[in-house]
RNA sequence: GCGAGAGUGGCGGAAUGGCAGACGCGCAAGACUUAGGAUCUUGUGGGUAACCGUGGGGGUUCAAGUCCCCCCUCUCGCACCA
C-alpha cells in the first residue's frame, strides 16, 4: 500500500520554497504578453473566512492558468486597512487602532500564506500606513486645484447623547421609533449640518455612464446597477412665477420629465429643506405651522425619510404660482416627498398622471385634473383610483390648449421647444448621481491636508509637507466630534502663507478613498515620487481581470471607474477604464435552521424524528431551514484554518471551486469536502502507484500501435480540450475539475485493465505522459500536490512554470463511434460504427438495427436527419 | 413598483437546438479486512410495465432544459429622483 499523502509537509514545504525561489516575482517584461489579475483586497478584520477563501482561490487559479500560458502575470495582494472597526476596538478594548490592524495584518497574511496563493508579496499595499495615505493626500490636493474637490455644508448622522457624529451602519432602524438609533446608546439619531468637503464625481457623470457601454465583459447586473446609481434623466426646467412676488422671488423653477403633463398641474410641492420655504412664508399666518413641519421632517434620518412606504404629508404655504401655459393660479405647498438635492427641489404636481401627486391630492383634497387620455379605455377623473401614467404605448393629451391631440411623445417635444422659445425655462439632463462626500468625523483614515487660517482661510497643506500623518495622543472615548480635534500636536498648525496660526482640518477621508486607485498603486508600489509611475501603468493597466463580492457593484466600482478617470486627466494612466473583465463571485452560505428559543441552530446540532426536525437542545419542532450567509451569530462558520489542518489548502481551494459555478453562491457541505479531499488522495496513490513504471523512461516518440496508448491519449487530449475550454469561457472551474475527476477515474480503469508488468516500453511513455498532462492540468487548482508529484516524477523546475499542454483533436480520434438513433425525435437505439462511416452507411446500419425493426417496420421514413457523426433520426 | 437573475434526481450541480441528469455528495449491494467512518468494484431520475420526466400552459422545429409568447414561484439589487 502506497503511503498516505501529507499535506501539512508537503504544502508548508513548498510555500517556503515558491517563496525562497521567488517564484511569483513579476517584473515588466517586454517579449510576453501581461495579464493583470485582481481580487478584492481584504479588510485585516482578524481572520479569513470562507469567502476570502473563495475569492482568492478563484484569483489564483486564473493568475496561475494565465502564467502557464505563457503571460507574465501580475498578481498582486495589501490590505484595505483604514476603517470604523480598528476605532470600535479602541474604544473597547483599549488596543490603538494601528496595533490592532497591524496584528490583524500579520495574522491573516500567515493565512493567506497556507492558501498557497500565487502573490508577488513585493508589491504588498496597506492603505493604512503613511507611505500610502499620503497620496490620498496629493491626489486630493490636485482635485481640490482642479476644482474638484470642493467643501460644502451638509447633513450628517448625529447622536445627541453621545454627542458624536455616526456613520450610516452606526445607525440601526428599531422598532416603534420614527427613525434610526444610535449603535451604542439607542438615542435616536438627528440630522445635523456640518462644512464638509465633496468630490465633484458628477461632473463625470455622463462619461461614467457612457463607459458602461464599452464594460461589455461586466455582469448585466453590474452595470444595471451603475447605470441606476447614475441615473441621467431628460427634462425640462420650468419658471413658475409666483403670484404675489416677494422681494427678489418672483419665480420658482421647477423640473419635470413630463412637460407633457403641465395643462393638469393644480399645485406645487416644494422640498421642506428649500430656503425658498421661509421665503414665501415670512409674516404669514401659516408661517409656525409650516416651520414645524419643516422642523420635523428634517430631523429624520435619510433612510427613514425616504422609504418609498412613508405617507405623503405636507403643508400649504399660503403662497400661489401661475401655471404659465394655463395662467391659473396654483397653490404651493410642501411636502415631504419631495428632494432638495434633485432637480431643483420643487415640483409641478400633476395628481392625474403622477402616483404620488395623486395621493398628496387625494389626501389634502385637491382638484385632479385629467390631460392625457387613454385611447383604449376612456378615463374618467371622478373614476381614477391611480394615477395614468403610461407614456411609451398610448395617451393623448387633452384639455391640454393648443397641444391638446397630440401623443405623449410628440408633445414631449413640442411643449420642452415653446417653453425654450418662450423663454420660461429649458430642457436639461438631471442625475441621480450625488457629489461623493468623503469627509468623516473619524481617527482611523487619511487626514484630509487642508489647513484654516484666520487671515487666508481654506489653505492647502503644501505638498512638500506631505504627507499629514496622524498623530498618536488621540484619546478613543467614542464620545464628542472628530478625534483628531483632541490631540494637542495635531490641530495646531502654523499657515504657509502667512506664517501665522492655522487650525488643521480633523476630518479624515472616507475609506472608499483609499481603495479607488490602489490597483494603481501596485504598478510601481514603491515610488517615492508619485502615486503610480506612468510607464508602469501604462505597462500594467488595465486590469484584465477583476474579482470580488457583488456587495461592490456600485460604491467601490463607480469611484475606482472616477479616480481612474481623474488620474488619467492628471496624466498618470492612459486608461479610461480600470477593470476589462469583472468576475462577481458569490456568497458561501450553510444550511441553519431557526430554533425560536436556541436561535441558530446547525444541522449536526438537530435531531431528525417522523419526519420532523427538532433542535437537539429542547426538542422543539423546527420550522425555518434555510441556507444563510456565514455568519458569526448565525453559528454557521466553517473555518478555513480548521479546513487547512484537516484536510490542505488544496481541498480548501479545490472544494471552493468545485460546488457551484463562481458567481453563484456556494452552500458549505463538510462531505462535499470530503469528496474533493478524496480526490486528491485518489491522484496521489494513482502516481505513487505509476511511478516505479515511468521513472526510467524518458518521454519518447510514440510508434507502437496499442489499445492502451490510444486509450491514454484520448483521454488526457479530451481533457486538456476541456479544462481549457471551461477556463477561457468564463472560468467554468466546476465542469473544469469535473473534468479532471473523469480522467482520473479513466486511468485508474486503464490501471486495471492492463497489468503493469507487460508494459512495453513505449506503453510505459504513455502513462510518463497521461500522468504528466493531470499534473499540468490539476496545478492551478491543486497546487502543492501537483508540485510534489511534479518534484516525486523527477522535475526541477516548477510545476507552475510547465507550458500549458495544447490539446492535439487528432489524438481524440476514436477508432468508433457511436451513434444515438431517434425514431420521430425519440431516441429508439444506439449503433456502433467505424469512425469515418459516410452517411449512408450509417443509415443503412441503423435500418439493420434489431432494436430499431419494431419501429421502423417496413415502412419508409418519410424523412432521415443525418447530423455529423452525432445523431441519426428517422421521421416516419 | 422598477431592474437583474434563477426554477433540472434525495442534495450541490452538468448539458455550441441533437443521447437530460456529466462530476461530486448521499444511498444500496459486494470485495478486501480483526475492524472500518480507509480503499476498491457495481448500481442508483420515476414507474411492475408500456411509458413518463427539466415550475405551469401554448407555439416554432425532424428534434426544445435550451428558441418564441403567456403565466406562476423564488432570490438579489434599487426604491417617493418628479
Amino acid at each position: 500500500m502506497a503511503q498516505t499523502y501529507d499535506h501539512q509537509v508537503v504544502e508548508a514545504k513548498w510555500q517556503a520554497h515558491w517563496e525562497q525561489t521567488g517564484l511569483f516575482q513579476v517584473k515588466e517584461d517586454a517579449t510576453t504578453p501581461k495579464y493583470y489579475c485582481l481580487e478584492m483586497f481584504p479588510y485585516p478584520s482578524g481572520r479569513i473566512h470562507m469567502g476570502h477563501v473563495r475569492v482568492y482561490a478563484i484569483g489564483d487559479v486564473i493568475a496561475r492558468y494565465k502564467t502557464m500560458r505563457g503571460f507574465h502575470v501580475l498578481h498582486p495582494m495589501g490590505w484595505d486597512a483604514f476603517g470604523l472597526p480598528a476605532e470600535n476596538a479602541a474604544i473597547e478594548k483599549g488596543v490603538h487602532p494601528n496595533a490592532w490592524t497591524q496584528e490583524n495584518v500579520a495574522y491573516m497574511k500567515k493565512q493567506l500564506r497556507r492558501m498557497g496563493l500565487s502573490y508577488d508579496w513585493d508589491r504588498e499595499v496597506n492603505t493604512s500606513q503613511p507611505d500610502y495615505y499620503r497620496w490620498n493626500q496629493w491626489i486630493f490636493l490636485k482635485m481640490v486645484e482642479r476644482g474638484l474637490a470642493y467643501r460644502k455644508r451638509s447633513a450628517v448622522n448625529w447622536c445627541p447623547s453621545c454627542e458624536t457624529v455616526l456613520a450610516n451602519e452606526q445607525v440601526l432602524a428599531q422598532e416603534g421609533k420614527d427613525g434610526g438609533v444610535c449603535w451604542r446608546c439607542e438615542s435616536v439619531v438627528i440630522q445635523k449640518e456640518l462644512e464638509q468637503w465633496f468630490f465633484r464625481i458628477t461632473q463625470y457623470a455622463q462619461e461614467l455612464l457612457d463607459g458602461c457601454d464599452r464594460l461589455t465583459s461586466w455582469p448585466a447586473r453590474v452595470l444595471a446597477m451603475q447605470r441606476h446609481w447614475i441615473g441621467r434623466s431628460q427634462g425640462v426646467g420650468i419658471d413658475f412665477p409666483v403670484a404675489e412676488p416677494r422681494d427678489d422671488l418672483t419665480a420658482i423653477r421647477i423640473f419635470t420629465t413630463r412637460p407633457d403633463t403641465i395643462y393638469g398641474a393644480t399645485f406645487m410641492s416644494l422640498a421642506p429643506e428649500s430656503p425658498l420655504v421661509e421665503q414665501l412664508i415670512a409674516g404669514r399666518a401659516c408661517a409656525e405651522t409650516v416651520r414645524a413641519f419643516v422642523e420635523r421632517v428634517s430631523r429624520l434620518d435619510k433612510a427613514t425619510r425616504t422609504a418609498a412606504d412613508r405617507e405623503k404629508e405636507g403643508v400649504f404655504t399660503g403662497a400661489y404660482a401661475i401655471n404659465p401655459f394655463t395662467q391659473e393660479r396654483i397653490p404651493i405647498w410642501v411636502a415631504n416627498f419631495v428632494l432638495y438635492e434633485y432637480g431643483t427641489g420643487a415640483i409641478m404636481a400633476v395628481p392625474a398622471h403622477d402616483q404620488r401627486d395623486f395621493e398628496f391630492a387625494k389626501h389634502y383634497n385637491i382638484p385632479i385634473r385629467l390631460v392625457i387620455q387613454n385611447p383604449d379605455e376612456t378615463l374618467a377623473t371622478d373614476a381614477l383610483d391611480a394615477a395614468y401614467e403610461e407614456q411609451e404605448q398610448a395617451g393623448v393629451l387633452v384639455n391640454s390648449g393648443t397641444f391638446t391631440g397630440l401623443s405623449v411623445p410628440d408633445a414631449k417635444q413640442a411643449m420642452g421647444e415653446y417653453v425654450e422659445a418662450q423663454g420660461w425655462g429649458k430642457r436639461t439632463i438631471n442625475f441621480r448621481l450625488r457629489d461623493w462626500g468623503i469627509s468623516r468625523q473619524r481617527y482611523w483614515g487619511t487626514p484630509i491636508p487642508m489647513l484654516y487660517c484666520g487671515h487666508c482661510g481654506i489653505v492647502p497643506v503644501p505638498e512638500n509637507q506631505l504627507p499629514v500623518l496622524l498623530p498618536e495622543d488621540v484619546p478613543f472615548t467614542g464620545k464628542g466630534g472628530s478625534p483628531l480635534k483632541e490631540s494637542p500636536s495635531f490641530a495646531k498648525a502654523t499657515c504657509p502663507t502667512c506664517g501665522g496660526t492655522a487650525r488643521r482640518e480633523s476630518d479624515t477621508m472616507d475609506t472608499f478613498v483609499d481603495s479607488s486607485w490602489y490597483f494603481l498603486r501596485y504598478c510601481s508600489p514603491q515610488d517615492t515620487n508619485q502615486p503610480v509611475n506612468p510607464h508602469a501603468a501604462q505597462h500594467w493597466m488595465a486590469v484584465d481581470q477583476y474579482v470580488g463580492g457583488i456587495e461592490h457593484a456600485v460604491l467601490h466600482l463607480l469611484y475606482a471607474r472616477f479616480f481612474t478617470k481623474v488620474l488619467r486627466d492628471l496624466g498618470l494612466t492612459k486608461v479610461d477604464e480600470p477593470f476589462v473583465h469583472l468576475l462577481t463571485q458569490g456568497m458561501v452560505t450553510k444550511e441553519t435552521y431557526w430554533c425560536e428559543e436556541h436561535r441558530w441552530v446547525l444541522p449536526s446540532d438537530t435531531i431528525k424524528e417522523d419526519g420532523q426536525r427538532l433542535c437537539g437542545q429542547c426538542r422543539k419542532v423546527i420550522v425555518t431551514g434555510r441556507t444563510e450567509k456565514m455568519s458569526k451569530s448565525k453559528k454557521n462558520i466553517a473555518s478555513p484554518e480548521d479546513l487547512c489542518d484537516r484536510y490542505g489548502a488544496d481541498t480548501a481551494r479545490l472544494f471552493s471551486l468545485f460546488a457551484a459555478p463562481p458567481e453563484k453562491d456556494l452552500e458549505w457541505s463538510d462531505t462535499g469536502v470530503e469528496g474533493c479531499s478524496r480526490f486528491l488522495n485518489r491522484v496521489w496513490r494513482l502516481v505513487q502507484e505509476q511511478l516505479p513504471v515511468f521513472r526510467e523512461v524518458n518521454d519518447q516518440p510514440i510508434s507502437q500501435e496499442s489499445a492502451l496508448l490510444a486509450d491514454l491519449q484520448r483521454a488526457t487530449h479530451h481533457t486538456i480540450q476541456k479544462v481549457t475550454h471551461d477556463l477561457e469561457r468564463d472560468f467554468q472551474f466546476n465542469t473544469a475539475i469535473a473534468a479532471l475527476m473523469e480522467l482520473v477515474n479513466q486511468l485508474y480503469k486503464s490501471m486495471k485493465d492492463y497489468p503493469m508488468n507487460a508494459l512495453t516500453a513505449d506503453e510505459r511513455g504513455g502513462w510518463r505522459s497521461a500522468i504528466e498532462t493531470l499534473l499540468i492540468l490539476l496545478a492551478p487548482f491543486a497546487p502543492h500536490l501537483a508540485e510534489e508529484l511534479w518534484n516525486t516524477a523527477g522535475h526541477v523546475t516548477s510545476i507552475a512554470r510547465q507550458p500549458w499542454p495544447l490539446f492535439n483533436p487528432d489524438l481524440v480520434v476514436s477508432t468508433e463511434w457511436t451513434i444515438p438513433i431517434q425514431v420521430n425525435g425519440k431516441l429508439r437505439s444506439k449503433i456502433s460504427v467505424p469512425a469515418g462511416s459516410t452517411k449512408d452507411q450509417i443509415i443503412a446500419s441503423a435500418q439493420s438495427d434489431t432494436k430499431l425493426i419494431e419501429w421502423l417496420q417496413d415502412k419508409t421514413p418519410r424523412k432521415v436527419i443525418y447530423v455529423e457523426q452525432k445523431l441519426v433520426n428517422f421521421v416516419m
